[in-house]
DNA sequence: ATACTTCGTTAGCATTGCTAACTAATTCCC
DNA sequence: GGGAATTAGTTAGCAATGCTAACGAAGTAT
């Protein structure tokens, strides 16, 4: 079972990927912005955690944001090391825009989908969910 | 549901993917000779299709599991424009391998769930297979 | 036989991942 | 107070993976 979801999911992202091509983003990229407008400032360090990245890996995924006036960069107030992040007007509205053409995409494709199936899907996010918090803070 | 499935579906492949590691091999090279040892032998092109890459991606990669003896290229019999791609023993054996570790790892941490949550991920597994195969052939 | 199509490769670019090594700022400890 | 250790972020450089454009070789069609 293990398996089978892991390649469902593999082929699952690769379907949906190609819409957010529209972004003119990579889905690092994307997927950074994401965690900062739905997540709301914080710091680099603690934005490539949450991404399961390494510092300087996010450190050029925002260098590209702020590039493109997506993403602002101030100093944070009392600790002159660290770096505040926030999501601008525009990085937001970018990432909704995507956020909605994903959710159609997907939406569309499991609408022939029966209720029981959608319901099943819907159960499987959740747990899916939970098991990856709960095993989010140990090991490697 | 579909943002929060393709949420949890992005985690969980991050999660996975570390265990990769051990085999020595990026993701495309893992994931297309996963495709020659259980689709058996094919073209280049078909296993590009098969991966959802365009052909000069397929192979840089197959090149390089090649340099590797991972992979076998030989000619086609009847058109020489066509390569025939086969698994070679020691391809195999390291793929099986990986794939213990996957599973091991994935159902390691899927040992604390309930005999009914792990049905409903194998329903959503099911579901979400057929539901890939039936978008396949169509749109880009 | 010439033109078109198909298959795979090469070249060159951008993105994204890493480690190693660096700077700057803060904290720790004597 | 002052030097050492720690922490935050960046820079440099490598490898893998995605793309398009352009090409050669082989097969097909007119």
């Amino acid at each position: 079972m293990a398996d089978r979801l892991h390649s469902a999911a593999i082929h699952l992202l690769r379907r949906v990927r190609r819409q957010d091509v529209a972004s003119g983003l990579g889905p690092a990229q994307l997927s950074a912005l994401s965690v900062l407008v739905f997540g709301g400032p914080m710091g680099l360090g603690q934005l490539a955690t949450a991404e399961q990245v390494r510092p300087p890996t996010m450190s050029r995924i925002v260098a590209a944001l702020a590039r493109q006036k997506l993403v602002e960069r101030t100093s944070d107030a009392g600790d002159a090391r660290r770096i505040r992040l926030r999501a601008t007007a525009r990085g937001q509205k970018l990432l909704h825009q995507g956020r909605r053409l994903r959710i159609a995409y997907l939406a569309g494709h499991f609408e022939k989908l029966s209720a029981e199936e959608l319901s099943a899907l819907r159960k499987a996010a959740e747990i899916l969910e939970n098991t990856l918090k709960n095993w989010s803070e140990r090991e490697t």
